[in-house]
DNA sequence: AAACAGTAGTAAAACGGTTTACCAAATACG
DNA sequence: CGTATTTGGTAAACCGTTTTACTACTGTTT
């Protein structure tokens, strides 16, 4: 037989005072007690295991300190870096992120929308490209909830927003590769674009454009999310001329590199390659991967600032900021010369 | 000014009946009332967009459906895996999975004890050797709490724990080296060692015994986790005439072999290397490494079902499950010849 | 026709805290 | 010395659900 739960009345009881003298001390509101009742309730909660009730007292003072955090695979690196560099930055001023990743489970959303919508949470990071929509016109009607998405989506909220600069992004690594002597350059990305995709997609147009190059149809290559897609990508690739590859995030990158090189082609030597995202492990890669690296740990605090004032005046304007990536180059790319594949 | 939550009330009101009529409605348990009541009550939830008070709805019936997960931290793929194969084994259950990755931050542990003992969750998995100790402690008044661990430490609790052969892995491996013909192994291991990592350890020496050798203290190298570890052991590595490395866990290995690289070693060439864990990267990388691989999936899947068991039945005599790992050879590994180092 | 069983529904008591409003005794003030 | 204020404390309302224990009514048996 188990042992009720010790509540606050057994705690009250053993401090020899009321219940609202035991709530008020442990809550360090309990000035005007003395310093006698405070030792005994002290001591009492001690020796009792004494824990106030999650769900008790939540339900009364409205004041929890956990926000939602939405991604949509904890298996990619570059979201688990994320979520923790969110909880790096939201620990330290009380609040503590509850990550929800979504990994295509449908009953995964419903459970944590039903979970949002009923009040555990204080605000919701959206870090979720794509999900967002439908998660966000499901919650759309609770727009006194402070949000911050990491999508660049036109969607109708006027929540705030933390984003990286797509477009130059995608032009500044298309620059890189034609700097490099690249004209034939293949795209990997996957088949269901994102708004953040077209954008940058756009940038890689431009640069394209600028040089008096155009890109060709019959250089992109759809294909699915993960290294297993860029393993795909790479045997369709070898058939063509390409002789660099933008892949769109480091996780394909990986793959394309994989399937290369079992198809027997050699990186930087047949071909260059250039990721997305700098996850974490990137830098023990060999040959490191050239790769366009988001300033993980910055989009981390920003998202956390901008939630926390919102918390604070959820009347005040919404803001958008958008962060610059930073182009790291690593041994996967290489300048090739005017005429053809070998320098 | 914020519009009041809605509450049950309001639905009861809006659709003409009474507030229990609504509560058992809504909650599948309304055969006794007429369709058209029903009706009227869906049709009024809908139209208030309701949602019962996630608090309320657990101060009263104790039935939360949510568990804890404690990993030490999450961007270490092994454990982003763990986390993933439990979220999958536990929601078709209609479980679901919470997970606290410490990350070293102390208030983290006091934060996810202080929601862990004010009852926010139905069990507990403890997936954090090491850090076990101290949180099994503190929670160890509340004994009645179903938990599942990981951890190989001679805890004095009679939790239900999934654990791996360690003894018999670290055996194989080293089995596999010396059939190899390597007489000269260095070992990467953590400064802290925890239980599971002596009785892995102890393997190894086992199997050195059986060939008539022994393993040498100047080949142990302590090293921080992760790969920046790794690193740093094959700085010194490479001044010894090991011809072969074991590592803790793939993500040491990695930093060693991105150390070996760096300093124009190769691998397999110069260094065999092995790692543990298997990782779900671990395949695309090239080479790609031999490991023993941990039945992510199947670890996942018993934890779960461990922890039903446990809920459903608190008092049944708890169980420990040992479960195999199976050695995963790459092409990190390779025979040498019997004087040296080159084949 | 009396007893019985459904049927469709409700009122009120929990659940375990926090918070508001109030009180009695002790002390300070003029 | 009578009144005002401070000190140390409490009783009771409330938060939004679920659940228990009724009730009134309508058929159905015997």
């Amino acid at each position: 037989m188990k042992a009720n739960k010790t509540t606050i009345k057994d705690v009250a009881l053993k401090a020899g005072i009321s219940v609202t003298a035991v709530s008020l001390i442990l809550n360090g509101k309990g000035e005007r007690f003395s310093s006698e009742t405070k030792r005994k309730v002290h001591q009492a909660q001690l020796e009792l295991d004494y824990y106030p009730d999650y769900y008790a007292r939540g339900l009364v003072g409205q004041r929890n300190n956990s926000i939602g955090v939405v991604i949509p695979n904890i298996k990619n690196p570059f979201f688990s870096s994320l979520a923790l560099s969110i909880e790096q930055a939201a620990i330290p001023k009380g609040y503590f992120p509850q990550i929800f990743s979504v990994n295509g489970f449908k009953e995964n959303i419903d459970y944590f929308i039903e979970q949002f919508a009923s009040g555990t949470q204080k605000g919701l990071v959206l870090a979720a490209p794509g999900a967002s929509k439908e998660i966000v016109d499901k919650l759309s009607i609770h727009n006194d909830i402070p949000m911050v998405l990491t999508d660049q989506a036109d969607l109708n909220t006027d929540d705030d927003r933390v984003l990286i600069a797509e477009e130059k992004s995608g032009k500044e690594i298309a620059h890189y590769l034609l700097s490099l002597g690249h004209k034939r350059v293949a795209f990997v990305i996957p088949r269901k674009l994102t708004m953040n995709l077209v954008k940058r997609f756009t940038g890689y147009t431009e640069a394209f454009i600028e040089y008096g190059l155009e890109v060709s149809e019959d250089l992109i290559f759809r294909t699915d999310f993960g290294p297993e897609g860029g393993v795909k990508a790479a045997k369709e690739i070898i058939k063509t001329d390409a002789t660099a590859i933008i892949a769109i995030n480091d996780d394909v990158a990986m793959g394309v590199f994989k399937g290369l090189h079992s198809l027997g082609k050699s990186v930087p030597g047949d071909y260059s390659i250039v990721g997305f995202d700098d996850f974490n492990l990137n830098k023990y890669l060999i040959p490191s991967l050239t790769t366009m690296a988001q300033p993980i740990e910055l989009i981390g605090q920003k998202i956390v600032e901008l939630m926390i004032e919102r918390i604070q005046y959820p009347n005040r304007p919404s803001k958008r900021i958008v962060l610059d990536t930073k182009l790291k180059i690593g041994d996967s790319t290489r300048q090739i010369n005017e005429g053809g594949r070998v320098l």
